[in-house]
DNA sequence: ACCTGAACACCGTTCAAGT
DNA sequence: ACCTGAACACCGTTCAAGT
């Protein structure tokens, strides 16, 4: 793979610190944040962001793979303590918030399960994917959860489900709700 | 309300044209379009776009009000064709489809049933909320849905499965699946 | 009353010059 | 090998001047 060079310390030096202020920029600004002002807050020339980050969309994958993988990471520790069927949906309900309440990462979390998403997410889209099925094939064999969907199915209904509580307020109040209406249904 | 004194002849012809050329522009571009590129291509001044529409938001509910509105009228027909609760899916299923293929349209359904929005997007809003609320209630009464959700909920909910759908793929292909889901829950 | 378009500020992106 | 920052292009927004 890549990188088999170790970095020079100062690009080093830079590369981690335009995560950082990256991360909290995209946090405060949204997935929007000027770059050009992540560049000036880390200290570092425009031009440097540009080499190590060749557009917004690996800044921001860069900026959040650690926080996809650990709720990634969550799934199993949930698996662990909780039924099947418990378990995912409290997963789901962890990658809800988490989709809501850090403004970057929802463009990122929604282009990890989408079709042709760029080589660049396949990464933490794969851990997701990974995580998902844990659940979902636990939850099916348990039978607490309908044999015809797929994982990655399960993970779009859950962003979709993440922007309809984004709806209803700016915070995750709605989340149990509008997650417990998918899994029992509309129908009375 | 506004618009007392009519308009003068030429602010009339610029104002449609404007309209005209900013829904081609959202829906080839997306809701990012060019103001600048659609004045030039509406043959008026930057500053003309301003003074008819203060803000992006504002010329992207102009420009697709009669669709929205549209669509809501479509409730009434669909209600009169069909049994409450298939009536209602029926329903939801053409918001959804709207919601991708009209690519402007998206974030305008979106703030129409968001809880802050803007009174700017209130009238459309309203019209989708009415619509909404006849076809739930019937649905209610004829006990094909839960008593306990409010028609807004439902909205907000739909604008999730077709967020949910387009992930899945562009198109449209899999609303009716993930309106499914929804409406008969994730339980076997 | 309305329109025009120059002017300004801001941002993304590139690249020659520097270490 | 990496960094810097000036330079360019582009866009949103304002406003003085024009009809």
């Amino acid at each position: 793979m890549a990188q088999v060079r170790p970095m020079r310390a100062d690009a080093r030096r830079n590369y981690e610190r335009l995560l950082k202020v990256a991360a909290e920029a995209f946090a405060e600004h949204g997935e929007n944040a000027s770059l050009d002002d992540i560049a000036k807050r880390a200290g570092v020339g425009s031009g440097t962001l540009y080499r190590h980050f060749p557009n917004r969309q690996a800044l921001l994958e860069a900026a959040y793979v650690d926080r996809i993988e650990a709720i990634a990471t969550r799934a199993g520790e949930i698996a662990k303590a909780l039924p099947p069927g418990e378990a995912l949906v409290e997963w789901l309900h962890e990658l809800c918030v988490g989709t809501i309440q850090v403004r970057g990462m929802k463009v990122l979390l929604g282009s990890a399960v989408t079709d042709g998403s760029s080589a660049a997410v396949t990464a933490c889209g794969t851990s997701m994917k990974e995580a998902a099925s844990r659940l979902v094939e636990a939850a099916q064999r348990e039978g607490t959860l309908r044999a015809d969907v797929e994982p990655i199915e399960v993970l779009r209904l859950a962003h979709g489900i993440a922007i309809a509580s984004e709806l209803a307020n700016g915070q995750g109040a709605y989340i149990r709700r509008y997650l417990s209406l998918l899994t029992e249904g509309l129908r009375p």
